[in-house]
DNA sequence: TTGTAAATGCAACAAAGTTGCGTTTATTGT
DNA sequence: ACAATAAACGCAACTTTGTTGCATTTACAA
């Protein structure tokens, strides 16, 4: 994990009126050098053995980081939260990607997901949650 | 439960080469009766006191339906699935709605779920599952 | 340096779904 | 109608993912 990522998680953190914390970094430095969005137990994989962390206060930090808006969560059909960073390009809603053969996710920022969609009368729109399935790269 | 759904329930269920039992019949009427998409725990409230069912039994039940694509399972953001019974109208993909006061489920069968998307090079598109979110009539 | 709220760790809990296996039953052939 | 048999079922145990309560520790500011 770069020293970078370790300064950049810290100053975010920090900027959001959170206590620096060692987890928290440790997460968010992560969460920062990750291309994908990774599940609660990939993150706990790559935290260091010098930073055992508890999976309720894991669970619980990405909740803070996600409430800040540093994060957000993808929903799955496995049943399974994936996190990714907020980089610039996607802090807005966007649609994702999932291989169905490796589960990997990743954020498809070009695609449109904030307009409105015909729904029957009396219904009223407020986002919408955009999968799209296939193969990877990897995996075709 | 309408003893017509409970006939037309028999007949999809014999017609792909399943074993007609009591359970089967019961949950696909209970399917047909119902306009939107229902969870397991849903189904097994509204299982007569007359047909105890176990819940793997209604599990497997419900497998099976779908994979003789007599209904299709729903994701949702609550890692919870819904069934929903496969009407003419949506047998193929199609996009569904929730909402997010209530979590009822529906079908929003004129939606285009089907078409492809652009994706990263080497990428390929199998489908894609889309969910509106918003509130529903009885909600808003 | 110290006080304090915020964050953490641990244990227990909960919901949804799965697996293995012995028993029952719907269906087929006689 | 009866018997054979594979399919379906019921039960218990297990798994995975995530949550809650509470006592303890710690970041940070006064
Ligand atoms: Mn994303
Ligand atoms: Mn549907
Ligand atoms: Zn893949
Ligand atoms: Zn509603």
């Amino acid at each position: 994990m770069s020293i970078d990522f370790r300064n950049i998680a810290g100053e975010l953190i920090q900027h959001h009126g959170g206590r620096v914390t060692a987890g928290r970094i440790g997460i968010l430095a992560i969460l920062l050098a990750e291309q994908h969005a990774i599940t609660h137990r990939e993150i706990e994989q790559r935290l260091p053995e010098s930073l055992p962390l508890d999976r309720v206060t894991l669970y619980r930090a990405l909740e803070w980081l996600a409430e800040k808006n540093l994060i957000h969560k993808v929903t799955s059909d496995d049943r399974v939260w994936r996190y990714h960073v907020n980089r610039e390009l996607h802090a807005h809603h966007h649609a994702h990607f999932k291989c169905t053969r490796c589960a990997q996710v990743i954020c498809l920022d070009d695609l449109p997901a904030e307009r409105s969609w015909p729904l029957p009368a009396g219904y009223r729109f407020q986002e919408i949650e955009l999968t799209v399935k296939g193969l990877c790269a990897d995996c075709c």
